[in-house]
DNA sequence: GAAAAGAAACCTACCGATAGGTAGGTTGGT
DNA sequence: ACCAACCTACCTATCGGTAGGTTTCTTTTC
């Protein structure tokens, strides 16, 4: 139970260095610190850092398919969905000292330091939001309230990446509100005109 | 002379492998075995790491802006410049083993390990490109190439988030062809309709 | 025009700090 | 008695960086 509690302080410190500062940027010194234990007794909860990263990949695709199962759940139009879907996004970037990256979109920068299964994780992260938001450009064309024009897949391909690259942009230049605004305008260019 | 070749040669290796790694994942080490020099001999040309970064990034702006005013001085609609835009990231990714990221959207990811320097200068990049596509969507609304709805800077930043973020998730996922498919949604998106 | 002086380019040898990780012992609850 | 959790002490490799010497080419000076 304390056991439970201290992998998850790790996890959680781990996480947000990770999510601030990158893989390389981050040591076990960090977490040891933040999480006030010693240094090597980390490696009684993992194993080694590439397992700890793994670890980590496996959570934070679980918590977020949870939510895109939420979203996709809800009985709102897709062009609800976008927004909430966006809005993961922004909350993200507001966190705390509002320097904060998406996990895996800070792992794909560092994909070169990953071992296979890591890499594979943040892959597998991107299908995984390109597949939630293939569903919900198709469930907005048949709503009305999306206009998709061309292959839904690339479609989702640009709004994945707008997102991340505006996690990237936001941070390094105009802060929450540019993403906000990215954000605002990307549902804008999807949405049917009347 | 010789000396000016061995500081360009430094300079590439360091921007190539930054543009892969990231910095912190990059090592005067790495360099000096790339070029075929003693370690320490790279320090007779840059002080410090931050020193090195900071002379890429000048250099970077520099090369990039040129392009970027190459393009804006042409004779083309507004819409062929968005797409010769586009065609510079497409082209940074198809470098090579086709894992290259653009140098800024690298730093932009490992802020937290920039100088004060360094950092601003990748901001600097950022609004370059932020300028150079206002001036771009604007002159398309005049020309009448593409069809902007809302905040021309707003739309701006979605094009530049769209396009970092592509790269970053095109690296991991879907290659070079995911992030045509990125450009040429996004230049859809913003044509304008007969 | 040759010799001396200077500076740029590069070298070997090394530094302290820190990285991830290991060995093996102590503690405390079941 | 056991086992998970955590500790101290320590390891090797690597990091960016420094000190100081050697080579080589250019520039100055007589």
């Amino acid at each position: 139970m304390a056991s439970k509690d201290t992998r998850t302080k790790i996890m959680d410190v781990a996480q947000d260095l990770i999510q601030r500062r990158g893989i390389n940027g981050m040591s076990f010194q960090d977490i040891s610190d933040a999480v006030v234990i010693r240094k090597p007794s980390i490696h009684h909860h993992f194993a080694s850092k590439q397992d700890l990263v793994e670890a980590l990949l496996t959570r934070y695709r679980s918590e977020f398919g949870l939510l895109l199962s939420g979203i996709l759940a809800s009985k709102a139009k897709a062009r609800r969905k976008l927004q909430r879907y966006g809005a993961l996004f922004e909350s993200t970037l507001q966190e705390g000292n509002q320097d904060k990256s998406c996990l895996c979109g800070m792992l794909a920068a560092e994909l070169h330091s990953l071992g296979d299964g890591a890499a594979l994780s943040v892959k597998g992260f991107m299908q995984d939001n390109l597949t939630f938001l293939t569903k919900v450009l198709k469930e907005g064309r048949k709503d009305g309230s999306l206009a998709i024009r061309g292959s839904v897949e690339d479609v989702a391909s640009m709004v994945l990446a707008a997102l991340e690259g505006g996690l990237l942009v936001a941070r390094a230049d105009g802060g929450p509100e540019q993403l906000s605004a990215i954000i605002r305008n990307l549902v804008g260019f999807l949405t049917a005109r009347p």
